[in-house]
DNA sequence: GGCATTATTTCATTGCCCGAAAAAATGGAT
DNA sequence: ATCCATTTTTTCGGGCAATGAAATAATGCC
């Protein structure tokens, strides 16, 4: 049963309303908010007076030198910096990032943490994170009293509550649940989400041209994985974590890192590919971590048609082909976006990958997606995180703020 | 950009949760419907007085002779039944069943009409199904002048604009427009749905333990199909037509009804477990049609231990829990429904199905989901027509009704 | 300095919801 | 038969947020 409506509800979604379009395209005038939101300019009048008395918003001054125009000039409303900060973490295989944020989205200050191997091993990870966070929080104490929330980019399987990883690519990361480990350490919610999902919301920003799409995001590097990202409601912000990596391609087929057999990453991760360049058995265990350069230095040989390098990319490509055919038996993205190192080897894997992906009912009648290649995965991820946190800020905290507007008039 | 919040939305909002309980759980008093909305006896009373000027709602006038309590006797208010009517269209292969529904979903007549294989080659089928309606029409003159929507249960691929089929198992359906085809001659909006979607909606109402479950309901028999449920937004409501019946599960394997090769249909429509189970090579020319008999002549059979057939059921069950497989890496349904004439042979597939399902790193690590089997498809997809479509008109034309209090009052 | 132009605010009005109190409709008790 | 307790439904006064129209503010241009 949805929500019912009164005037909180409704003060509610227009403050959101006006939240998510200075989000979205940065400080507005008020006109130009009353024209993206669809609100009156007495509306708008209200609550941008009303939050900056909250001191959610600020106006800005800026002496813009460009093209005077006749009339009054407009004054752009902006998020106040100091209003609230987050801190948001990316971890990877062999790294994690830390970064403070404030309400206005710009960066206040990041810390890099190696990760050797056995790091989670010898510092739980709830512990570890919380030793980079208050490094963080020594170095900017105002920021730091004003932290709301800490999301958190991870790889592998959450479970059900999303409170941990049952599994993870990253060693000794799976089993600790973070959410509440973390949480009680600060005193703030905090949020784990998938790598693929992130990397998802963050392509279709980066290209102009996805805003409209559905779109599927493939990451190939040292794990397979997917996010699916969509404009409206339905696949895009409640999208349901996806296992695209671990989804079966062969039964019984090659040995999966995960320890399954035959899943998409055990024919197309870098270690399977090395795998099967190498003639390794498939049912071989698989390398921990293959160096950038080996990788590379195989994507040269499959350039230069050393046979077995062809053959091991042919059969990455097949693999991630045959997954994208079974996805679009239930969802069909407009586009394919693959991202990682394995990009760099995508004109190797196409050919195998399209006539998999062209060998399905659906590609057949409603057309192939388009597919594209992203070099760079890394900007994505944290603008995805930035967006999704701040904005979850906004909706579930700020918007719902109680009006001073009475108060101060007495 | 969502939805601004005016006193018009908010209307829209309470008037549509109101209908939202009383088309779910029927006929109710205003103090269940304050109770069940959140909103305030006041405003139901306010909301039904306008519904009941405008002869969406009437009170129901029933001496209930059961338990007397004491207190002012409740009086429950439903839908009035005459304020609009909707044609509810099932295209099954070898028929097609019409019904005329009122507003307050009971059945007012129905017609049957058998399809024999080349009826929509003779008559185009917007041309069959409106002789078929105007017949309907002639026989209920009052409510043919209020009907408000047709909407009907289709298989096979919609086009991108949901107006026709790309595909279908219905001999000679493909192709025609039969949202404009039926819209321009009625005059209504006609609206397509795919059966597997309806069939999940329905089985999900049917089981009330099921309610607030995410459910895969698959249907096996002639066809294989799959339509996803869930209470939520995201699936529930917009899920996107599943084509799970030709998810790809052997790369070049058995040959399809469809045209492709190694769908699951080909390993687990009926017409697929008869070629098993005759050893006729899986690459020869699906039978058009399996009769009932013969069908469950080869489940006894199965069930007697002949081998042929217990190895066809086995390859049946083994390519659903494949794709069952597969589909969790995507998404996680908690409960499965194998539905359709299948669903008696579930006991000679179970052991292989579950096998495979099994078989995949998200169900290791997050649990099977629970699997149940329902005899009975034709009931769910009636009721899962009539909810949708009835819903759909409560909410986008019934709710945004203007009010007429302040006129009455003057 | 006055006018045209654009941005923003003020003001009176409207619509819908809500809590509290009143009214309605019964069964049971005296 | 009458009054009371109980439950449902309606009425009434108030509040809040949005709105259109009109007023005010801030410039550029002539």
């Amino acid at each position: 049963m949805r929500a019912i409506g009164d005037s909180d509800s409704m003060r509610r979604q227009n403050r959101a309303l006006v939240l998510e379009a200075l989000r979205t395209l940065g400080p507005q005038s008020r006109t130009q908010i009353a024209g993206l939101t669809g609100l009156s300019h007495a509306s708008i009048t209200a609550i941008t007076q009303d939050m900056s008395a909250q001191e959610v918003l600020v106006e800005l001054e800026e002496t813009r030198a460009d093209f005077k125009t006749r009339g009054r000039p407009a004054t752009r409303v902006g998020f106040a910096r100091a209003l609230a900060s987050v801190v948001l973490v990316e971890i990877e295989v062999a790294r994690a990032r830390l970064s403070l944020v404030g309400y206005d989205a710009t960066l206040v200050d990041r810390i890099e943490m190696p990760l050797p191997p056995r790091a989670f091993q010898e510092t739980a990870p709830p512990a570890l994170l919380e030793q980079g966070i208050r490094r963080l929080f020594d170095r900017n104490q105002r920021e730091a009293a004003r932290m709301r929330r800490i999301a958190i980019s991870v790889q592998g399987i959450l479970d059900a509550a999303g409170h941990s990883l049952t599994w993870s690519p990253v060693p000794h990361l799976a089993g600790h649940d973070l959410v509440n480990g973390l949480g009680s350490r600060f005193d703030v919610p905090v949020e784990l989400t998938k790598r693929g999902r992130l990397l998802a919301e963050g392509a279709r920003w980066l290209d102009p041209s996805l805003k409209d799409a559905e779109v599927a995001t493939v990451f190939v590097g040292a794990t397979v994985a997917m996010g699916l990202s969509a404009s409206g409601p339905g696949f895009g912000r409640d999208a349901r974590a996806t296992e695209f990596g671990h989804m079966n391609h062969v039964p019984g087929g090659a040995l999966c890192r995960c320890g399954m057999q035959g899943c998409i990453e055990a024919y197309a991760a870098d270690y399977a590919i090395l795998r099967a360049a190498y003639s390794v058995p498939e049912k071989a265990t698989p390398a921990p971590a293959v160096p950038a350069a080996e990788f590379d230095a195989l994507i040269a040989r499959g350039q230069a048609g050393d046979r077995a390098a062809v053959h091991a990319f042919n059969q990455a490509g097949r693999a991630i082909g045959y997954g994208l055919n079974r996805l679009t038996a239930l969802f069909r993205p407009s586009h394919v976006v693959i991202v990682g190192p394995g990009a760099r080897a995508y004109p190797l894997m196409r050919l195998e990958l399209e006539a998999a992906l062209g060998n399905s009912l659906v590609a057949r009648h409603s057309g192939m997606p388009q597919i594209r290649t992203l070099k760079d995965e890394g900007e994505p991820i944290f603008h995805g995180l930035v967006l999704q946190t701040l904005g979850a800020l906004d909706r579930e905290e700020i918007a719902g703020m109680p009006g001073v507007r009475g108060a101060a008039a007495g």
